[in-house]
RNA sequence: GGGCCCAUAGCUCAAUUGGUCAGAGCCGCCGGCUCAUAACCGGCUCGUUGCAGGUUCGAGUCCUGCUGGGCCUACCA
């Protein structure tokens, strides 16, 4: 069988783990547990980015080292996965000799390809930051961290990464299904026939991370050192034969998954296949680009403080609930949302009346009762057991083609297509009344259909629920599963009848016991939920949508102070109420402005360079990108309306200090709000 | 501005290459049962599959336009 190899991204350790790192871990390792227990060789890493500017900083912040930093911030992260009950092979931190020894190595063959060149870098600084922003951050930055913000150079190495522009695209024709969602590997095509520009990959402006080899003043950037940790785990890159694992788990011998959040999809799509090509070596198999969480309906964020952590959670669920929770709610590589009273309802719902009950009517009720305990023999079959045995077969054969294409969502859903249709059986066949009746053998079928019916969902759901399906096969009389290699478990067509008769059950508490409204609101309440709403026992419909306006409202009156600095982050929490406060208008900065000097920007399609008074000392330049409407001239003299408090923006390589107001539509084209007087310039809007 | 994805019952979502595909689960209502965790089983209500056209013997399923979401990207600030 063709060794799997799964990875998590690695975890920056400037954050505490949330239910986002939980995610992708648990998902990698219920794919990790399920090609386990098919008998692929298996290999499954996790593990944190610790080097960076960022960290240097924080650790000085904190009067600590930066080392004794990452190593109080690493562990939480091992911690919390091995309490969601992942199971991973090896946990990999990027400032381990181990790794920095490789992403030299790495390094040292990207050099001799000759695709690693001494430069110049030139970028965004914060100041406020200190520290070197991308464009990107930029314009998520307040307006006074912004106009803090300025251009640098410093020397730096680049990687040729436009030499690779042509060869990822037929790396991407050659495979195509290198990325999933099929919609995020279109952007990611999209985005690479754009072109690339070369990558800086080294820093001189802190010390915190890997050296550059034979520049000792450099240290490697941020992607080229944390990607390198999937194959440095594996201890490569490597000559054949110096690195068994590297050997057996790197393709060409084996699949390679990552399974990333899809914020690092550009890096893990484009930069590290780059990398790799570049190197000699081979890319990984897949890219498996999952969604977003959202906490009850609002986006995790720092201004709503909603990162929540898993600890607690799993206290008070249990590892597996989590785990179910998580891969059941949301479909694989799209958005999805953590609603805590949702968990209750897909637990009660599911596991325990679906599941936990069918094993308890089964195992404390008609076995205990009429066998003593004891698995009984069936008889002979008839059409109601042959009909929940090819039910069985089938929801074994499409939870294990789902898995295989990564959607565990919908493997569940197939599983739980069997807990559904042996509760089903049990209706038809009424063993209660069999038990009446006396008729033994009949009835002793019909327990050993539901009991093997059990024991295949206990396979079945062992990727996704390990305690628990240990738990339920010790209910079963069966010792826990033990994956074996090149030995697959999973259930098929002709397995049926694996449980021996004559076992001796082992009836126990419920596997999903129920929590009445007034635990289950307590829990809430210790988990900070209780306010929240969501789909529960009531009007399961509305909520969701509730749970998403309520709580915006409320935090938009008790924050809109704050609505300023939110809007940056994401869509201003008024926008959902459609209006905003006066207060939140005279933000805006608008005057009039008389435009002296316009002409066209060289080399731009749209662009004018304008000279505004706006009352000020001397006339501000603006751009604007109204040259298909107006021709340069003709604006001069012109009095608009200008955004007077903009942060100043480059375009062009040309700074605009504001921007001038106009509305189009397709019939008029474009035009430039003025006024009717002359009013003077700097006069402010209102 | 360019590009990609999506829009199916109150909610989540399914529907092989266009041909009983208009479905499932949840929620709600009614009924049944009693082995079981007030669990289980059966039945029922709501949809002109976002809108408008087109191709076809036949279209959620293909084409065009529009509207409304989401995302990527850019010199629209």
């Amino acid at each position: 069988m063709r060794p799997f190899y799964v990875t998590t991204p690695i975890y920056y350790v400037n954050d505490r783990p949330h239910i986002g790192h939980a995610y992708s871990t648990v998902a990698a390792d219920v794919l990790a547990r399920y090609a386990k227990l098919r008998g692929r060789p298996t290999r499954f890493l996790t593990g944190t980015d610790e080097h960076g500017q960022k960290i240097e900083e924080r650790a000085r912040e904190l009067g600590k080292d930066a080392k004794a930093f990452v190593d109080e911030m690493s562990p939480p992260f091992d911690e919390a996965f091995r309490k969601l009950g992942c199971a991973y092979d090896d946990f990999i931190r990027t400032t381990e000799p181990r790794h920095e020894e490789k992403v030299q190595a790495l390094w040292t063959l990207l050099a001799e390809k000759g695709d690693i060149y001494l430069g110049e870098y030139e970028g965004w600084y914060s100041v406020a930051d200190e520290a070197f922003i991308t464009e990107m951050e930029l314009k998520a930055l307040d307006e006074v961290t912004r106009s803090k913000v300025r251009k640098v150079r410093e020397p730096s190495y680049f990687f040729k990464l436009s030499a690779y522009t042509d060869k990822l695209l037929a790396f991407y024709e050659a495979n195509p299904t290198f990325v999933q969602p099929i919609g995020r590997f279109n952007e990611v095509k999209a985005f690479v026939r754009e072109g690339l520009r070369d990558l800086s990959v080294s820093r001189t402006s802190f010390t915190w991370g890997v050296p550059v080899p034979g520049d000792p003043k450099h240290v490697m950037y941020v992607w080229l050192d944390a990607l390198t940790n999937y194959v440095s785990a594996l201890g490569g890159p490597a000559a054949p034969g110096a690195a068994p694992l590297f050997d057996r788990f790197w393709p060409p011998s084996a699949d390679v998954v990552h399974v990333v959040g899809k914020d690092i999809l550009r890096f893990h799509a484009i930069y590290w296949p780059a990398f790799l090509l570049a190197a000699g070596l081979e890319p990984p198999t897949q890219i498996f680009a999952h969604g977003w969480l959202t906490i009850n309906g609002e986006k995790m964020s720092k201004r709503l403080g909603n990162f929540i952590p898993p600890g607690p959670l799993v206290d008070e669920l249990g590892a597996d609930v989590v785990r179910y929770y998580l891969m059941r709610e949301v479909g694989f590589g799209q958005d999805g949302d953590f609603a805590h009273r949702q968990v209750f309802a897909r637990y009660h719902g599911e596991l325990g009346n679906g599941l936990g009950n069918l094993l308890a009517r089964m195992v404390t009720g008609i076995v205990q009762k009429s066998f003593e305990g004891v698995v009984p023999a069936p008889a002979a079959l008839g059409y109601e057991e042959r009909e929940l045995i090819a039910i069985a077969e089938r929801a074994a054969a499409q939870a294990a083609s789902h898995l295989d294409v990564v959607a565990p969502h919908r493997a569940l859903d197939a599983i739980f297509e069997l807990v559904a249709a042996a509760n089903r059986y049990i209706d038809r066949t009424a063993p209660w009344a069999l038990a009446k009746q006396g008729e033994l053998e009949r009835l002793g079928t019909v327990a050993y259909t539901v009991l093997e019916s059990l024991r295949w969902l206990s396979v079945m759901l062992s990727p996704f629920m390990p305690e628990k399906t240990a738990a339920l096969r010790a209910q079963l009389g069966l010792s826990p599963l033990t994956p074996t290699e090149a030995l697959d478990a999973w259930p098929k067509a002709g397995d049926w009848g694996g449980l021996a008769a004559g076992t001796q059950t082992a009836p126990a508490a419920p596997l999903f016991p129920r929590f009445d409204p007034k635990d289950e609101e307590a829990i809430l309440e210790r988990l900070g939920a209780a306010g929240t709403k969501g789909a529960d026992a009531k009007t399961g419909a509305k909520q969701g949508e509730q749970g998403v306006e309520a709580p915006k409202a409320e935090k938009a009156t008790k924050k809109s102070d704050e609505a300023a600095s939110a809007a940056k982050q994401e869509k201003s929490v008024s926008e959902s109420s459609g209006t905003i406060v006066f207060d939140d208008f005279m933000k805006v900065e608008l005057r009039v402005g008389l435009i002296v000097e316009a002409e066209a920007v060289p080399k731009s399609d749209k662009l004018v360079r304008c000279q505004i008074d706006l009352g000020e000392e001397k006339p501000r330049q603006i751009l604007a990108g109204i040259r298909l409407h107006y021709a340069p001239e003709a604006l001069v003299g012109k009095r608009v309306i200008v955004v007077a408090n903009l942060p100043p923006r480059k375009m062009m390589g040309l700074e605009s200090q504001g921007m001038i107001l106009a509305a189009s539509d397709t019939e008029h084209g474009l035009s430039v709000l003025g006024l009717e007087k002359d009013i003077a310039p700097g006069t402010r809007v209102s």
